[in-house]
DNA sequence: TTTGATATCACCGAAAACCGTTAGATGAAA
DNA sequence: TTTCATCTAACGGTTTTCGGTGATATCAAA
């Protein structure tokens, strides 16, 4: 006979939360324990109580998903958390495991794959929803991507490895020297990169270079 | 005796519509008439069927919620819509009314407001969740908001008018000097929004705000 | 083997962004 | 009436971005 695994759900979005917590009451052997609104709350929470799972969104405002995890590492808080998220981006995904997740849904995945990817991770594995499953596998098996699913991408194709490496990490905010030492190449590099980018994209600035990312779903 | 009101739901996260769907299904007068994934399949969802109630957010890719609500309109198709959105700006709400939608749910009001918006629209009469409510009474006639509880996280992110303004010129790449001939202010003043856009939104730098305002929809 | 694409680096100057602080004018709210 | 939010503006300084114009090394393809 199964004990129950009980879950916390935080996000910003209280419908969201609510809808999770429909998609979970479907099924017998998992029980909400309770939710968070935002990231404060999360942590709040932690020092009190415990859940076997904690469903975490990734982009919540004051403390985001990011801070609840690097603050669960440094307390050596033995969290299981799945992490909920609008982007399927993969080094955020990297980030995130590095981090202590123990899963990865994609917000444009569909419900019932909560309830699978809670009884996954409560018994000890990892979970990641499909399209992230794929992303991580052409990732490490240095896999093209195949003709058919992707027509716009060959777009942004113009741009090169390195170039794109570079524009997501503009779109995340980071300056010329900050990339240089994520990337551990010389600023001056970085900086040809982004007279590049600006060159190819034909936008006027940074900002121009994020929205197009985002736009070409390269963020 | 009553009519069953169908709904048809349209969002980008397929987690939120069977959120959605799973709180409206606890209602016995409301009928799940179908999902939309993006605004062009709402527009071809549009051609043939119809439901009593489009519940759209404005927030997808490809087409968004206004590209939706300006076919709906320049159609002539009479189609009663809610709007749901992560972010409660004032303006943004003004654009969906003169665009022709009925009701308005911020992401962060509870489920329960799903339905009574469902019932209110469908019964000819426009919903506004609460804090969107406060927002427009303030602006329009002035009145006094009642003291009702209001968590921070909404008014983490108010900005105000001109600030958006300008947040909404910065996403669309133009320098500090090219905004204050189009808004006609000191590019002194352009500055000082810049900074409290920085300030208010917690992002480092121009990029993050141009994301910000993807995020939030104020673009 | 030559060509082409890519990745790397450098220097300069101009423009823009960012930081901190201050402050007047206005109109609404307490 | 006084306080508060908002819009407006200014100043001085630092950092970053952008534009241009180079160069070297590597590797793969023609």
């Amino acid at each position: 006979m199964k004990e129950k695994i009980y879950v916390h759900v935080a996000d910003d979005h209280k419908i969201l939360i609510e809808g999770i917590i429909a998609v979970i009451n479907t099924d017998k052997d998992i029980e909400i324990e309770g939710y968070s609104l935002t990231g404060k709350e999360v942590i709040d929470w932690s020092k009190e109580k415990t859940a076997d799972i904690l469903i975490l969104d990734i982009n919540m405002p004051i403390f985001d998903g990011i801070d609840v995890l690097k603050f669960f590492q440094s307390n050596k808080t033995d969290q299981k958390v799945i992490i909920l998220s609008s982007y399927d981006d993969v080094n955020l995904v990297k980030q995130m495991l590095n981090l202590g997740a123990k899963g990865f849904l994609s917000k444009n995945s569909a419900g019932e794959h909560i309830v699978k990817a809670i009884k996954a991770v409560a018994a000890g594995e990892q979970y990641f929803s499909d399209d992230i499953q794929n992303n991580l596998f052409k990732l490490y098996t240095g896999q093209k991507v195949a003709e058919g699913e992707r027509p716009e991408s060959t777009i942004a194709h113009s741009l090169t490895e390195r170039e794109l490496e570079v524009l997501k990490l503009i779109a995340k905010e980071n300056s010329t020297s900050e990339i240089s030492g994520i990337l551990n190449i010389s600023t001056n590099t970085v900086e040809t990169y982004r007279k590049s980018l600006l060159k190819k994209t034909k936008v006027k600035n940074a900002v121009g270079l994020a929205m197009y990312a985002v736009k070409n779903n390269i963020i």
